[in-house]
RNA sequence: GGAGGGGUGGCAGAGUGGACGAAUGCAUCGGUCUUGAAAACCGACGUGGGUGCGAGCCCACCGUGGGUUCGAAUCCCACCCCCUCCGCCA
């Protein structure tokens, strides 16, 4: 259950729609509307049988209770009535159990209906929303490995020995920049934004992984522990919007509001080629995510409030970058409704995503039953759940290096992660 | 990993195979009283689903999944989680 199924009766037009400009098959909408209508069917045949079984038990209890013989004839009477009910709804309760795990599993596959203003098509529909800074001009820029492995900072060949390509080690000022930023960011989201901060597990289980989607839209994504049956996140959004999963949140907790540092696995199934040199592809990177529960009529200014907090550390950071709006078949199962933020890379002149935000409506909150009370006395009602990475670290470490590279091969760290580099101005060759 | 104890409504905490969706207390909400508040008293108060215009009626849920039974919170089996002790360990 992901849309809902009172909206995908209400709705299936609109539904097969919104389901065909994401890229997916939409005749899942109407294998759904069938088996909600047979369910429907099995449910009020099974309720009436139940009703009636329930109704003879209760004769025998009060026949035993007045005095009757438990082993006498006149209980076993009464018995053989409700024992025939019983058989009944025994085979309507297995029928109807397979046609539930068949429409959970439907309706497991229809997407997040994208927003009304979101542009239909592939990439070449995204719509660049904004530009913040120049992009640099190559000029005699080199890319980020080339510098990285010149300065010591990361090293491709010996993680890949040790692990495997895609997995690189990074070692004194690249270690460094990798704490600094990840300190930096924390710091920003916690004192300045008054974000709580979670430092999350990075494994999971089977339900926290179908909660916020990636089981099964994203499976093949996903490194399994299977001894364990138990996943290694690809994003920390995993385990932090399964804080709440199965909760009711007070009236008044609203917004909750968390960023989450945390190592982030990916397979990269299908992509294995692409971007082999440097860090922009990587099997594990690090990355601080952000969260957000909010009440239903709140998550649109959320979405912009989240880029904003994203934009602002690239600004901080002096690195040039520009906005996307994402079309349908761009944005995946889940979202309604994603920016991207893409950072401008002058030694290997490209725009890098680093930051993806998203507003969920209420689709993963209703997989993770997420509510919460609009006031003490009222009815529970689903949250909407958001994040935004703030943001991932190869990307904008590769952005960093290029864009404050030196002539002489020297990096200028910028001015906000001095502190964490006991203020030093440059990482220069040992 | 071994031994023992335990998982029941927002919380605490009873529960004998049939009257139990579940006592009682606290919290919460509405009301009476009061100049106001507190106290006291009265009442309401779980979640999901089906059906009906509606008052309502019906079904399911006592950690999870199976089983026994006409009937399970209660009995049996498996698993998960929490607590205590022992062992191991960064």
């Amino acid at each position: 259950m992901s849309v809902g199924l009172q909206r995908l009766r209400d709705e299936p037009d609109m539904l097969r729609r919104a389901t065909a400009d994401k890229g997916e098959d939409a005749g899942v909408v109407d294998r759904a509307l069938d088996l909600d209508a047979r369910r429907r069917d099995l449910l009020a045949t099974g309720d009436a049988l139940k009703a009636e079984r329930n109704d003879a038990s209760r004769k025998i209890g009060e026949a035993v209770r007045s005095g009757a013989d438990p082993n006498g004839i006149q209980v076993a009477e009464l018995k053989v009535a409700s024992t025939r009910v019983a058989a009944l709804v025994t085979g309507i309760d297995a029928e109807l159990a397979t046609v539930q795990a068949a429409l959970d599993d439907a309706m497991l596959r229809i997407p997040n209906p994208a927003d009304p203003d979101v542009p239909v098509g592939g990439e070449e529909a995204n719509v660049i929303v904004r530009t913040w800074g120049d992009p640099l001009p190559r000029d005699q820029r080199r890319p980020h490995w080339e510098l990285a492995e010149e300065l010591g900072m990361i090293d491709n060949v010996r993680g890949a020995k040790i692990t495997g390509s895609g997995w690189p080690v990074y070692l004194g000022a690249g270690s460094n920049l990798q704490r600094a930023l990840i300190g930096w960011f924390l710091d920003v989201h916690t004192r300045e934004s008054g974000m709580t901060e979670v430092w999350p597990p990075v494994l999971v289980n089977a339900d926290s992984a179908r909660g916020t989607g990636q089981i099964p839209d994203k499976e093949d994504q996903m490194y399994v522990a299977t001894r364990d049956d138990l996943y290694l996140i690809p994003t920390a959004e995993v385990p932090v919007t399964n804080l709440h999963r199965d909760e009711i949140l007070e009236a008044g907790a609203l917004p909750i509001r968390y960023a989450a540092y945390s190592a982030s696995f990916r397979r990269e199934a299908g992509a294995a080629g692409r971007d082999t040199r440097g860090i922009l592809r990587v099997h594990q990177f690090d990355k601080v995510e952000m969260v957000s529960f909010v009440r239903p009529g709140e998550s649109e200014a959320e979405l912009e409030w989240l880029t904003e907090r994203a934009e602002a550390l690239l600004q901080r950071l002096g690195l040039a970058y520009r906005v996307l709006l994402m079309a349908t078949r761009e944005m995946g199962f889940v979202q309604a409704r994603k920016y991207d933020l893409e950072v401008w890379a002058p030694g290997v002149e490209r725009w890098l995503e680093v930051s993806s935000v998203s507003n969920f409506r209420d689709y993963q909150a209703r997989r993770m039953a997420i509510r919460h009370r609009a006031d003490a006395a009222g009815k529970p009602q689903l949250v909407h759940t958001l994040n935004g990475s703030a943001l991932a670290l190869p990307r904008t470490v590769a952005a960093i290096i290029e864009t404050y590279q030196q002539p002489d091969g020297s990096i200028v760290i910028p001015d906000v992660l001095r502190p964490y580099f006991g203020d030093r101005e440059r990482i220069g060759p040992a």
